[in-house]
DNA sequence: ACCGATTACGCAAACGATTGCATTTATTTA
DNA sequence: TAAATAAATGCAATCGTTTGCGTAATCGGT
């Protein structure tokens, strides 16, 4: 049996014979206690470690103080970009005096449910997610918001909320990938993207198409293909490398999907980039181990964090309107390496 | 301004005219309240959406139940073995009933004393830590002990604490990697590891001055070098390889410093696995991506996390008793791929 | 030495839920 | 029908802090 008792403020009044009340003033350096009794009790409690009860302090101001608690909903955690993420918004979290109960939803959207329930009861001031790949209903988030816990999505945006957001330039991310691709002489660009139902999917999409435009190139719909993992991109890679015309260059949604490529037509012996030039999205611990190193889109989780978590934060503490939807675009950045020719 | 008035029992109480006291009753489903009256306020509780105040829970039951919360500070999170670690005591947190209060050290004693302070004061149940790396008091370790907060260690142990703990099997892990190399041939056996005041140093460093005695070669001190990441590798590995006789195999202490020697063999002109072997150790993303792909010591995060917070929970629901220190070791299991020859 | 103004402190009611005990009400028994 | 028993509900204290308001003690000024 753990003998749990903390040493509270009616001890330190009890053994001083004062009252509860003393105590708690002269503790938070009210002037309205004689500073020769302030010092006396001060110490007192320094020396018998006294340690306030945070539960006791939140329940009385729960009317007026929110607590400093920020869930984070994460989909999985063994994930590169994910974890920057996290890493983000815990340190502009932590800087700002909050701290985070960070929960996985494995990417079930019953999961997703549990954990938001688990957090409204746990009271946090509010909530940062990205979904859960099956989710397609949205109830959950918004008996949140009717519960007044604000909610930023990042990643993942529920499309049929207007909620706040912070999502990375897919548009312009790929736009200039693309470009940089034609730039050094590619000129059949495969993209190897996610389906359109998801936002990044179609954003993606978007900016190859438009690249290929503004250059003068036409879309090839035989060159573009549903495909988001290593696994899927070893199967489909080398039938299209077999085409009459294959690609000379792809554009992968992410790294891991890029390095199933530079695999595949290592193996088949192009050189890359010379016959085949090959980028992805991300720009996560993989895109330096490979050989070559991967030209990749820098996705820059830590920023997302640090953005959501600001925008969390304003709304928490008032200086965001909690009507207006907060929307942040985190710039991405090209980074060049061996799977593409330079300039 | 938020009015963020949540609905009480109180409120309840009022609207349907009795008192609080049965209002608590009737929604624990008490047998002391009538069927009529219970279904009553459990229906209107239902309507009106009402949540129960976890804050005014745990205040009153403070005396007899510890709280659900379970503190994780973690040097950093981006970050392979982290993440996994973190992933596998949120698993086993999660479906206990316990949620997480995650803080990041940033390998800082500064910010991890902190850390504690205020994982103290949220009333966190138990804490499971890593070390930050320039921790060398433990003061506020011992601290939360007197408070009768049990502390679990992962990874990087406390050694001047007897405190509970989970560690890979780092002096087995390593035997059995350095016996794969000799096994598949190898006679010059390069060490790369960390400073030998770290745990984990030293006892991967016997493990291979181990498994050289056993299959009766001789340590060769200037083949041990301190370097655990990538960038000393590639430093560090060329002048290695310039000796008179360099060495025909290499084990390093993480995936990164072993993909920097990987990349300068390679770049030197030797072939691998069959001039020249390499064995890492954390079999993270990386281990996949290089060409060939790194044989490594799997290291098995998810279950690290897992038993630190199984022993955790125990201490906190008394299952194990405080007094012992309990010890874990997870053992690791070695992944032949590309950079070792086949036995 | 007395009065008004400070100064220093205590009382008690919150915050929202739980629970032992007292009390009311309904039901059974003699 | 009264008394005894059982069932249903209310009262009030409690968890540890905070805080408005009241009051006792101290002080300066005349």
């Amino acid at each position: 049996m753990n003998d749990n008792r903390q040493m509270t403020m009616k001890d330190i009044a009890r053994e001083l014979g004062v009252s509860v009340a003393t105590v708690s003033r002269a503790l938070s350096d009210s002037p309205s206690i004689s500073r020769k009794r302030r010092q006396e009790i001060q110490q007192f409690a320094r020396e018998h470690n006294y340690f306030p009860n945070v539960i006791a302090e939140q329940l009385r101001h729960s009317r007026r103080n929110p607590s400093r608690a920020i869930g984070v909903i994460v989909p999985e955690l063994v994930h590169y970009y994910f974890s920057s993420i996290l890493d983000g918004i815990e340190s502009e979290a932590s800087s700002r005096g909050y701290h985070l109960i960070v929960a996985k939803s494995n990417e079930s959207y019953e999961r997703e449910v549990q954990i938001c329930e688990e957090m409204l009861k746990n009271k946090v001031c509010g909530i940062i997610v990205s979904q859960a790949k099956d989710t397609e209903r949205y109830d959950h988030f918004e008996r949140l918001e009717a519960a007044g816990v604000p909610l930023v999505f990042y990643d993942r945006i529920c499309p049929a909320l207007n909620a706040s957001r912070v999502v990375v330039d897919d548009y312009m991310g790929t736009m200039n990938a693309v470009s940089h691709l034609i730039d050094t002489g590619c000129k059949r660009i495969a993209f190897f993207g996610t389906t359109m139902s998801m936002i990044i999917g179609k954003n993606r999409f978007n900016g190859y198409r438009d690249a290929l435009y503004k250059h003068g190139l036409t879309l090839d719909e035989s060159l573009v293909r549903i495909c988001d993992n290593r696994a899927d991109a070893e199967r489909i890679t080398p039938a299209m490398m077999r085409m009459e015309t294959p690609p000379d260059a792809f554009f992968a949604v992410n790294d891991d999907t890029a390095i199933g490529i530079l695999s595949v037509v290592k193996r088949l012996g192009y050189t890359v980039p010379d016959e085949v030039s090959i980028c992805g999205f991300t720009n996560g611990f993989r895109a330096t181990v490979c050989d070559p190193m991967l030209t990749t889109v820098e996705q820059r989780g830590t920023e997302v964090g640090k953005e959501a978590a600001d925008i969390l934060i304003g709304l928490v503490e008032g200086t965001l309107p909690a009507v207006h939807a907060e929307k942040r675009i985190v710039k991405t950045r090209l980074v060049i390496r061996g799977t593409t020719r330079h300039p």
